[in-house]
This record gives structure tokens, C-alpha cells and sequence, in this order.
DNA sequence: ATAATGAATGAATGTCATTCATTTTAGTAC
DNA sequence: GTACTAAAATGAATGACATTCATTCATTAT
């Protein structure tokens, strides 16, 4: 019952490579027709058009970003520590290839399309939920804007990083950890 | 000494009209000239082309919430309030146009000949480096990493906040407030 | 006046995304 | 194998703009 359409799968590969090389304006459907050795014809019978193709590329990748995160490891992890484990994964994930935080910069180009976040989010909500559930997260948070903020503070780390090499990934992790666990550990024992 | 120029002044307003009614892709400099009451040429002897005179346009808007969040008010305030307040700033700012947070929503298009946050951030910064300095805020975080995790928090509250009004501005300003003042005040007395 | 300089203009150009009439392929019946 | 059919693939033609640039127009200097 597992669909297979080895035309789609080159096609989304082209794709992927001629978005992160050349961005998303500067990609001609032609070329990754050709790359995918299919007519441009045949990517329209796929795809709606160039921004859904794009879409297509950003989901594979945010889901990436949301297995990452959703590992029995990190579900194992008591509080304190999985915040860091979280973030990790995220930056790990990140830095492993280049190509993934260009892409994802190409984003808005598939506005309308496609919405940031939207397979991320949920993973960062099930997080928090659980952690409150178990009384480790402050209680009484609105799962789904701590997510956003939260989201958010990763890009911002994510964005800088790419731009700023002069600090260490190390340093954008402290810092997210720190962050995330001043504001959402329930008062008790931490880390000095 | 001070340059007037009307009909730059008429093209950048017709732009952001136009930018923000219909989006970047959208919008035909044909209409954005027609508007301005100028020829199609005449934009383009004040601007190289579209993405950079869609960079104007959020230039201006960026510079507005640079300057919200360096009122004399604001620099007066202890530090527990000016986090609150630096983010109501930016809040009520961003709530106040709604125009003003689809025209950021942009920014991408404006890739290679604009990054978003360069004016805002070094304002963060600013605050950041005076807390430290006044012992109000912890020491040894590097202000720079702080202000892009910072201004991440507030893009990923803005953006689910313009898509989610479920949960009214306040709840988010105060989430903003709390992970902040838990993250970065000087370990002392916070308010319960 | 007249010429010289620079700004403004908008028709013409070139580059794609997208469409769709035609061709090819794959499947079924005989 | 042959004939027929439906679905998939193809790529040339179309249309929409951004951008260019030869002309026209306005200003200032002589």
C-alpha cells in the first residue's frame, strides 16, 4: 500500500538541490526538470506549481527536525537535561548540513502554501504538555504559545549562528537551555 | 541639508500600500508607478528594483520599532519593568497596523539586499550591554546571542499571535516578560 | 535665446512559470 | 499478436511581468 513514484522522488530531489543552491527565484523548473530527467510538463502532474514543489521540499525537511526531536532517548530524559537534549537536536541537525538552513530560509516563498512550524510546533506542544502534565514544567502556560516563543527562540539562535560563526554552537545552546529552563522549570532544584 | 524628494516619498508609499494589500509577488511595479503618479523608469532611478525597494519600505517600519523600544520612558525604568516594557513596545507597535506585521512577513523577498533585524537587534543589544553593566542583568552572556534568541521570541510570539487570537496580546506579553526575567535578571529578588 | 545637463518616460525586450494539444506508454480484451 | 482505451508524459506556445534604454522634457548656465 506504500506508494511509489520514482519520477515524484527525483523530482523532489532536484528540487531540493537546485532550491538550496540557488534559491527559490533564481531556480528555473526547466533545470530541475532536466536534473530530474523528466519533462517540466511532468512536474505540474505532481505538483500544483513552483512554490507547492517547494513545500514538498520544506515538509521533508521539517519533519527532520520533528523526528529529531521525538526519539525514546529524548522522551526518556528527565527535565532539566531535556531541555538541552531538545535544543541539541535541533542545532545538531542543523549544522549536519548546510543546505537545511538555507532551505528553510526559502520559507515564505511558499507562503500561502505552507505554513513554518506546523510539523515542529505540535512536537514542542507534546513536549511541554507532558512536562506540565508531570509537574516538572510550571503549570498554567498555554502550551501552544510557549511552543511559538520557544519556536521561535531557535530560529532567532539558528539564524544568528548561520550568519555569526564567531561563537560556537555551544554558546547559542547555553544560552537556549538557560533560557528555557529559567522560564519553565517548576521552582525547585536546579543546576547553579 | 536635509533631502526632499516627493517622488521618492510617493513611490515608497505606494509600495508599502500596495506590498501590504497584495503581498511582494503580487503587486506590479506598473501599479505601485501608477499610484505614485510616476513612470515605471522613475522607480527605478531611485531604486536598483523590486526587492530593494521592497527593503525601503521595511526599513521604515523596522526603524519604528527600533525607535518604540528607545524612548526616554523606557531607558528609565529598573530593569524587572523594562523587559515588560520593551515588549509591550513592540507588541503594541506590531498590533497597532496590522499592515505592519504582513509588510515583515516579507522580508525574505527582500533576501541578499536586506536582513531583517538589523536595526532592531543592535537596539536590543543596547539594553542588554546597559543591564549587564548596571548588575541588574546577568553577566558573561554574550549580548549579541541573546539579542537574536531574544528577537526570535518576540517574531515567533508575533507571528502565532496574528494567526492565533484565541489568546489575547497580554497573554503573550506576559509569557515574553516571564521567560525573560527568568533568563536573564541577576539572580535577587523577582517579584513572586 | 540657445545650448548643455540630467531626470523622466513608457514602449520594447527577455525571462520564466504555467498551460494544453499532441504523443507515448501501459493495460485490457479478443 | 492486434485493436482499443485511458492515463501519463511531453515540450512548444502563451502570457505576465521586471527590467532596460532610446527619446522626450525640464532646468540651469551661457
Amino acid at each position: 500500500m506504500t506508494e511509489t513514484d520514482p519520477r515524484k522522488d527525483r523530482i523532489l530531489a532536484a528540487a531540493r538541490d537546485h532550491f538550496a543552491a540557488h534559491g527559490f527565484e533564481k531556480t528555473r523548473l526547466a533545470d530541475v526538470a532536466k536534473a530530474a530527467d523528466v519533462a517540466v510538463g511532468t512536474i505540474y502532474l505532481r505538483y500544483p506549481g513552483k512554490a507547492e514543489l517547494l513545500a514538498g521540499v520544506l515538509g521533508e525537511i521539517e519533519d527532520r527536525f520533528a523526528a529529531a526531536m521525538d526519539t525514546p532517548a529524548i522522551w526518556a530524559l528527565p527535565w532539566p537535561e531535556r531541555f538541552q537534549a531538545v535544543f541539541r537536536a535541533n542545532l545538531d541537525l542543523a549544522l549536519s548540513d548546510p543546505d537545511l538552513a538555507s532551505l528553510m530560509g526559502l520559507a515564505p516563498f511558499a507562503m500561502g502554501v505552507w505554513r513554518p512550524g506546523d510539523r515542529i510546533r505540535p512536537m514542542i506542544v507534546r513536549h511541554i504538555m507532558a512536562g506540565q502534565a508531570s509537574g516538572a514544567l510550571r503549570p498554567g502556560f498555554d502550551p501552544q504559545i510557549v511552543a511559538a516563543i520557544a519556536y521561535g527562540m531557535v530560529e532567532g539562535a539558528l539564524g544568528e549562528l548561520s550568519v555569526n560563526p564567531t561563537a560556537g554552537p555551544d554558546q547559542y545552546l547555553a544560552q537556549l537551555t538557560e533560557a528555557a529552563q529559567g522560564w519553565l522549570l517548576s521552582r525547585g532544584a536546579h543546576a547553579p
